[in-house]
DNA sequence: GCAAAAGTGTTCCATGTACACCCATGT
DNA sequence: ACATGGGTGTACATGGAACACTTTTGC
């Protein structure tokens, strides 16, 4: 059978909290074209591997984290015949977030990784490589929305979060302010969340028989969320346990005031549907 | 520069409401694998051919529809590596609605295209050919949660509608009932549907000037909808005086009794972001 | 003590929901 | 006339937004 042949890749927007600022990981192209530009991470798919596969595996190569630290979503296609002056390809971009970064990886191809602010790039005061513009733009708008209708903020969080760290993530995204009375709410009665046991990260290894039960229904799923729970489900026979102490969020040293705060977490630390959206301003100005 | 070959389709799922069920466009497949099992209508991308014009070109092939008769957007890339047995392929899947179809066309390749009931695949009692129960599946939840914050219920409607046409489209899809009074009010106040100015649709020439105005903030729109965007202004150049007469939704012949409708539009019949998304019950037992 | 942050209670208002009711037409 | 479906009015429930208030800790 005769087909114009096409070369196939990943690209990864692989995104994270740092700073109390929302970043993106970019890598330094080290050849032409572009050389020299800010690209997404990414590579050719391989003759025997699924897409979702191609895309764990460029994302462990770059950064360095064990698979299933992160959650990984397929965004869309991108085959513009220009869009490459080397060769007819088509992208399949991914989405991704993670809750810490260990130091841009040095040595090795991903010498030249950054954490850029996405601001930046919105704003179009960064031009990227290629159409990775266009991606990137694509990707916040989906993982804006999808902070609407399901746990994924939980994602940029350690295991084991406070309701304040979790009302962060949602402020530093859609860079909106959210009431703290309103967000406590959310959290205690959404079904969703789950109190941690105490003790720190170190005893999240509690039985699994705990935090289970009621799972909220996913009738609602789409496809990209569908997506979505086969990558938990992958994740899931991964052990975690052996991660980093968990990185935490904030820089230098967040200064601990007020309340001690009691932990949260999502039942087994999977990203789920909420049963009722948490709603943002339409307002972004 | 070397990398694996790829074989890379596009396939569209699309969707038409006829005798007041929801349809989809299949093919019989004539060769091997999967001789004669119904598949999604589809082909190779060219060499010079950006996605979307490939699926564009395909389904004016299948159907002979006219561009700018249909909505078109993309649903996601599938690439299992055994998705294929003949060759390793990548598809970039496309969803579409339309208001009508002509009898399926006679002749040619597409000699064996059927309208075939969603609800028969969804039950699972047909199976399709390659991986495209999975793909109508994916589609089906995107429509249905597209039904909920744009107008593209109302592509499957004739340029000029009447309340009741769109809310059967709703309770189509949705398989549930809604009250014809607050639908009414959705309609009215939603900002977005116009009154159609009298005379059906041969009136519809009618000096732009008047239906424009304020668009709803295009702010929220994700990356499907964006590509949307693109869908619609493409179509804004092509003639729809030429269409067929605008083929009516109920097979038979509707019976119409009571009060005669007023009409309604889209602004220049162009798929909107609704203000406010218009909520389906959770339950679909 | 004072500041800062966690967390709770309460009020107010927008929006969705249910349903009664009127209206216009075809038979 | 009356059945049928279009279209309007309205009362009620719900859920979100705003904000006051209490609690607990660090300095």
């Amino acid at each position: 059978m005769n087909y114009p042949p096409f070369a196939v890749t990943v690209d990864i927007a692989l995104f994270t909290i740092e700073d109390d600022t929302f970043k993106i990981l970019l890598i330094e192209r080290g050849g032409d074209p572009y050389r020299g530009d800010l690209a997404l991470p990414g590579g050719f798919v391989l003759p025997d591997e699924d897409l979702e596969a191609a895309a764990a595996r460029e994302l462990e190569e770059e950064t360095g984290l064990a698979e299933g630290s992160w959650h990984l979503e397929q965004l869309a296609a991108y085959g513009d015949p220009a869009r490459d002056p080397r060769m007819r390809t088509v992208t399949v971009a991914f989405w991704a977030i993670t809750a810490g970064l260990p130091r841009p990886r040095g040595g090795g191809d991903a010498a030249a990784a950054h954490l850029v602010p996405v601001d930046g790039i919105e704003s179009g005061d960064l031009r990227l490589a290629f159409d990775h513009d266009r991606i990137v733009g694509d990707a916040v708008k989906r993982i804006r929305s999808r902070l609407e209708t399901t746990t994924i903020a939980a994602q940029f969080c350690p295991p084991a979060f406070t309701v304040a760290e979790l009302r962060r993530v949602y402020e530093t995204i859609w860079n909106t302010p959210l009431d703290p009375g309103n967000f406590q709410r959310f959290v205690r009665d959404s079904g969703v969340f789950r109190p941690a046991p105490s003790g720190g990260p170190g005893a999240l290894a509690a039985p699994s028989s705990v935090a289970l039960e009621s799972a909220p229904s996913l009738e609602r799923l789409e496809s990209g969320q569908e997506v979505m729970r086969r990558a938990i489900d992958d994740a899931e026979s991964a052990p975690s346990s052996d991660a980093e102490p968990s990185m935490d969020l904030s820089g230098p040293r967040q200064q601990r005031r007020g309340r001690p705060a009691s932990r949260w977490m999502v039942p087994e630390g999977r990203p789920r549907l909420l049963a009722r959206p948490l709603r943002r301003k339409t307002g972004d100005p």
